[in-house]
DNA sequence: ATTTGCTTCGAAAACGTTTGCGTGTTGAAA
DNA sequence: TTTCAACACGCAAACGTTTTCGAAGCAAAT
């Protein structure tokens, strides 16, 4: 077991000093050619490579950053994650990942944890539970200390920073409309209460699209889950007594539990009822009938996440022109087997 | 936009020494009462938290564990990363995560980019690449640097060091009994090529449960998939050309893939064709029918790994116990609609 | 008055780098 | 022989901590 060799070791060894150890691998012309060779051979043989806490410290930055999100095992995250992975890697960036599992304090401790030196920035999607208090102290104090953040898909007015979002209403508008066009009236949507900022905006652009097309807007077609492990009753129920002729999902697991349901039932899909979800992930793809659905760009999004806050990290020197983007990501609508 | 306070900072306005500020607020008794109260005090007010770098350089640990995973978008590793993280974040230890994309230059590289002190040790699944290559040779040399690794899941003998695997083969081998004991005797298995060791494992496992029921092993019947992209036309083949009466697949989407194409040609399951999956993962649940399967708990596979990791990292001093143990993670069957 | 011992604090080294600047040596020009 | 550049290298500070050791100050004991 060979250790790690530093600097100093190889100055031993070489009896010269640190500084010129450290000039000769960086080619320094100060350094003649002979003891250039002859260290950067040495240091080849024993595999050198410079200490990165060491250089942090120094440099101040960590060549790291963190992303904060509610859950992993959610498609749609995972994706984020892949694309913020990818432009960081190309970047020389790394990427700690912090999960909140929907949770106010473990957002609070872990920002807390790692805002000390220990990265450059942050990029995060807002947990359900710090949606639902309105509280981003924790946020707005990082901000403060000068440290970068990106918010993502959850976001909030509330605090001033880069972000990265869809177009949650007019997607929502969009995919309505949809179903609109295809002569279907009668149109439920599947959505969450109203804290979780994508599902208010979804909602509301549900609501566009029906008042644009002089829908009467039925109140008892609009389901609001608040429970996520327990709602297949919420759903049957709403099927079942409301002779819907569309159904719009905000999210995957909603809409093939819908499906799941008119199954069970004989309700045909898409001839009897149609089905459209939100956020294009495995179980869209792979469901039978696989589901129609509102795309959601994880890896786009991810990607261009990593790329402003890089690119704020990089031209921090350049004095702060304190405009924050707010940046959309487009959505598209992939047409499957369950709308007709 | 205030800065970050240091040591040395509150040294200077408080007009005492460094030493006296980092003892005072270690509540050190070599300090007065007095003094103690009054640094901490002035922390307390400017917020003062040590810079995690320093700590990192002085301590020579980092308190930060990497993973190493070919895919993140895949749900078995989602779910991993998942268990790792919470026993990570309850003993105080931070997670990156790389992500190798199945290839062996990335993990190469990421590798050897962390091991220079970023990280105080690797939990990782090889990527296919490196499993094909058989190269290990990046791993080994931090192994021999003093790195702890834990792999799991794609492993190798070829590595010496803590592993956490599943009984793969076993697992096979009792679903493919569970569905003989159905009475099926006709099963085809839709598996991987064979350097990707969990596939040759499930395969194996899969022929001796045949064998001891005395059912000849039907070559055309094994089918291994090497194009992960494009396998559907192998599998209608597989399906519509051997009479097969069970099926059992080496992962999610080879299953629900089967489903889709027993579906498309009328074919009833379970009923005229049962099929069995690998990994409890959201497809299998929400398929129609959902889909029975080989549930490989990730969470706690992650969580095991990162346990067996931190143990050998607190544990270091008191002198290597060169024992590498393999911890196998049981398996369980889920019992669904897919089969009789 | 001197010694002892306790309390309270500061200097400095250490972790591993990078880098500006000072300095000693050499050879050539004056 | 003296002077001066150019060259080659080392010193030391800096990044922000922790910790060992030494020392100053002072009261009590001899």
């Amino acid at each position: 077991m060979k250790r790690k060799v530093t600097l100093k070791e190889i100055a031993k060894e070489l009896d010269v000093s640190i500084s010129t150890v450290s000039k000769s691998l960086k080619n320094s012309l100060e350094i003649s050619e002979d003891t250039r060779q002859k260290v950067q051979a040495f240091a080849k043989l024993y595999n050198y490579k410079p200490n990165n806490i060491a250089l942090s410290l120094k440099n101040r930055k960590t060549k790291t950053i963190c992303v904060i999100i509610p859950e992993i095992i959610h498609h749609f995250f995972a994706t984020v994650i892949s694309g913020v992975e990818a432009v960081a890697n190309e970047n020389g960036y790394n990427v700690i990942v912090c999960l909140s599992d929907e949770s106010f304090d473990k957002e609070v401790i872990n920002m807390e944890m790692l805002a000390n030196g220990s990265i450059d920035g942050f990029i995060m999607s807002l947990s359900k539970e710090t949606q639902q208090k309105k509280d981003f102290h924790h946020i707005a104090e990082v901000i403060n200390q000068g440290m970068p953040v990106v918010l993502f898909d959850r976001v909030t007015n509330d605090i001033l920073c880069d972000k990265v979002i869809i177009d949650d209403n007019l997607a929502a508008y969009n995919a309505t409309q949809f179903l609109i066009d295809k002569g279907l009236k009668k149109i439920a949507i599947i959505s969450t209460v109203d804290y979780v900022s994508v599902g208010k905006l979804r909602t509301d652009g549900y609501r566009k699209a029906l008042t644009n097309n002089d829908i009467k807007v039925d109140e008892n077609i609009i389901l609001k889950i608040e429970d996520t492990e327990n709602f297949e009753a919420s759903i049957e129920n709403l099927i079942l007594n409301n002779e819907i002729e569309a159904l719009f999902a905000v999210n995957e697991i909603f809409a093939v539990t819908a499906l799941k349901i008119a199954k069970k039932h004989n309700i045909k899909v898409p001839e009897d009822l149609s089905v459209i979800g939100f956020t294009d992930g495995i179980i869209s793809k792979y469901a039978t009938p696989s589901i129609s659905t509102v795309s959601q760009n994880g890896i786009k999004m991810g990607g261009k996440a990593a790329k402003m806050l890089i690119e704020r990290l990089e031209n921090e020197e350049e004095a702060a022109e304190e405009q924050y983007k707010i940046e959309v990501i487009e959505t598209e609508l992939v047409e499957r087997e369950s709308t007709k």
